[in-house]
Order: C-alpha cells, then sequence, then structure tokens
DNA sequence: TTCCAGGGATATA
DNA sequence: TATATCCATGGA
C-alpha cells in the first residue's frame, strides 16, 4: 500500500466528489471512503488539515482524482455572481473523476431512469459476480466477461429492461478499442456513443463526460430538466443540452456538475 | 400505495 | 421531425 497525503484545500472534498452523482463504486467505510476503479482502490480520510489517500497505485489516484486541473480558476471563470455562483459556493470540493470509459459506458446505461441506490447495488453485484477478485474486493469486469455473461445475468442482478442493452453494447464493444475513440471530436465521439443500443444523448453526454474527459457537454437529466424548467420552458432535453453548451463552452461538464448536486441535495 | 429515478427504443403521424 | 407509449425495479 503506498500513500498520498496533501493539506486539505477547499477544492477536495472527498464526500462532494462521491456523492455528487457521478461514480458509483464506493462507500463509507470507518472514518473515510472506499473508492475502487477499474482494478484499483483506494481509501480517503480528511479532516479540516489534511487528506489521506492509501492506495495501491499513487500514479492511477493522481491522475483519477484530476490534481493537474485548476478548479480555483474554473470555479472563478464560472463565476456568475449568481445561481451558478450559489452552486459552486455549495459543491466547491466537487472533482471530475477521470474514470475509464469502459466503466462509465456500462455504468451509465445502467443509471437511465434509475436511482442512484440501485444504479450502485446492481454494478456492485456485476463486479462480484464478473470482476477478478483483488484484496479484498472485486475489479471492474474484463469487456470479454461482460460479454459471455448473457442477458439473464444481467436480469439476473436486477437491470430489469436495460439487461438488453447491456449484453448487446459489451458484444459490441468486444473488438473495439474505445481508447482509441479519444482521437474523434466530441460531436464525433457523441455519435459513437449513441450507435450502441441502450445509449442515447444523456447518456452519451455522461460518458463524454466522466469516461472521456470531454467538457463541452451538459447532460440534461430529470435534476437538471427542474433547474432550467422556466428559463427553457418546454424546450426538449437535447436542446436544452445544445443551449447549455453553446452557453457555458468548455466549463459546461463543470457548471452542470456543480447545479445537478446542489438541486440534488438542497432541492431547492 | 403510488410516484419516481442521472432515459431510450419503438411505433406512429 | 415531433410526440406518445412502454419498459423493470425498488426506495421513498
Amino acid at each position: 500500500m503506498a500513500q498520498l497525503k496533501f493539506e486539505k484545500t477547499p477544492t477536495f472534498d472527498i464526500v462532494q466528489i462521491l456523492e455528487c452523482g457521478q461514480v458509483f463504486r464506493f462507500h463509507k467505510e470507518g472514518d473515510g471512503y472506499v473508492v475502487y476503479a477499474l482494478n484499483h482502490k483506494a481509501k480517503i480520510t480528511q479532516d479540516d488539515s489534511q487528506v489521506v489517500i492509501d492506495c495501491d497505485d499513487v500514479d492511477f489516484f493522481v491522475d483519477y482524482f484530476d490534481f493537474e486541473q485548476n478548479y480555483e480558476l474554473i470555479q472563478s471563470k464560472c463565476d456568475d455572481k449568481g445561481f451558478v455562483a450559489e452552486a459552486i459556493e455549495y459543491g466547491k470540493g466537487i472533482r471530475l473523476l477521470r474514470q475509464n470509459p469502459h466503466e462509465a459506458i456500462f455504468s451509465f446505461i445502467i443509471s437511465q431512469n434509475n436511482h442512484i441506490p440501485r444504479i450502485k447495488g446492481i454494478i456492485e453485484r456485476m463486479c462480484e459476480a464478473l470482476g477478478e477478485k483483488m484484496d479484498g474486493y472485486f475489479a471492474f469486469p474484463t469487456i470479454d466477461k461482460l460479454a459471455s455473461a448473457g442477458e439473464e445475468f444481467f436480469k439476473s442482478i436486477g437491470a430489469g429492461y436495460r439487461a438488453v442493452y447491456l449484453d448487446r453494447v459489451a458484444k459490441e464493444l468486444q473488438n473495439e478499442d474505445v481508447e482509441s475513440w479519444r482521437a474523434l471530436d466530441t460531436e464525433e465521439l457523441r455519435k459513437r456513443l449513441m450507435s450502441l443500443h441502450g445509449v442515447g444523448r444523456k447518456v452519451a453526454d455522461c460518458i463524454l463526460l466522466f469516461g472521456f474527459q470531454r467538457y463541452d457537454v451538459f447532460p440534461v437529466d430529470t435534476w437538471i430538466k427542474k433547474v432550467f424548467e422556466d428559463t427553457y420552458k418546454n424546450v426538449p432535453a437535447d436542446k436544452m443540452s445544445t443551449l447549455l453548451v453553446q452557453k457555458y463552452q468548455k466549463y459546461a461538464g463543470f457548471v452542470q456538475q456543480w447545479l445537478f448536486y446542489y438541486k440534488r441535495e438542497k432541492k431547492v
């Protein structure tokens, strides 16, 4: 086990990072949180003065927690002196995790029309059944394991009608190098993702944001619809998303996450 | 009990 | 292109 220790800052709050809805494989443990990403594990504890990350691979988690990015700067650029500023103030400890594309694809297919606690359970059962056994946990399954599991397996873990999506997408991706998709621009990559069965505009945008680190996207789900129901009256979700990307441009993904978290937590 | 969730596919016009 | 309906599941 390796350790990463640094001074606590306002732009790193492990509770907000994990509970803001961008990731599903984590839980509270003792005085901190444990998060699993692909085939890695980290335990994070924090207090007012410092953050400690005990993990199996420091380099992996330095990348995962997006330490290269200057969140103070992004937050200052997005300060509109209005409701976005309120959301930033409320969720300023959020960082956008640099998740694996495969993990993002399957996680957000499961997420559609679903509650977060249920999403977490389905993914956990999927990893337990198909993932490689690691030291005290299960890795995210390989694409071959997912492709050979079968539709009935996905039903058995509670995926419901999404079982057929998961089964088909796993088989569709078996001979694809999704890392090479990073060469595509955002619009082309969105089209590629939406060609997968069960991936529409919203899920594609979540995969773009959380799995491919594209920030010129604005996933519009039921919570974001509530945020903008007066501003964009009777505007369809896809159109709303396009308008919001035009408005917030390269910061759209960040703004979306602050607003999502603020709306969902505070219900205002 | 009914409503709802980080929606998408399909049929229809 | 735009709208309506159906889809599984279980927490609240």
